[in-house]
DNA sequence: AGCGATTATTTCGCAAGCGAAACGTCTTTT
DNA sequence: AAAAGACGTTTCGCTTGCGAAATAATCGCT
């Protein structure tokens, strides 16, 4: 268990960022969506639609879905397997750097604010 | 503009964080339910729905609506105003204490984790 | 070559959320 | 006291997402 003041702390930040996230414009990711542009552009690749799901421990339609959406909003992109013709990759997009750039930008400034 | 170490820092400290909410079972709060859980338990009272709705420039149907959800998940509660009796007082539970308080745990070992 | 396993997707019925507009209640202004 | 405004809610039509089950394509094994 943290000291109450570190709880705090935590919780925050997470708003200060959140809440910044909500106001903005454009693209409101969910939760799962969001998890999965993270995993795709910070964890190396090859990303599957199976080893998303299993990671997050969603169904698979799960993935589907949000890879359809993620690939609409052009912030992620599907790319056919070469190896393996019944596989998919999920690969980056610029669009998709950009939009996490910025969101980290806003968690940096929201940790930064309340650190001061 | 931050250095490129403290953007990946920040990135895969919410990555792993909301891995890890999206994995749990129980209640999935959408961004705006979260945001607006932040904001009651985190911001001094009162809290009503206009003040949230201007706080996130959401609509106040969607403010309403996050509030039905979150009532019937008990994690907070309406309370009328007694001096302006159009007014309705979002306040908190003990439920809802526990929800942001695992919550916040579950930042904070994330943010340990990835310091380490 | 054939057959079961694996991968991703689609279909189905359903639940939840959205904005805009209309509404009911209460307060403030005139 | 009547009108105007403010607050929260409800209604409307629509969009999006969900899990479970069914489907299509491909692989691997024997």
């Amino acid at each position: 268990m943290q000291d109450k003041a570190s709880l705090q702390s935590a919780l925050r930040m997470w708003e200060e960022a959140l809440g910044e996230l909500v106001r903005r414009d454009g693209p409101d990711l969910s939760a799962r969506q969001m998890a999965i542009m993270l995993i795709v552009y910070l964890q190396e690749p090859p990303h599957t639609v199976r080893g998303l799901a299993a990671q997050l421990k969603i169904s698979k339609p799960a993935v589907v879905r949000a890879l359809d959406t993620l690939g609409r909003m052009d912030l992620l992109k599907r790319k056919p397997d070469e190896q393996d013709k019944r596989s998919v990759n999920v690969v980056r997009t610029v669009k998709g750097s950009v939009y996490l750039s910025e969101f980290s930008d806003v968690v940096n400034e929201a940790a930064k604010r309340h650190l001061a």
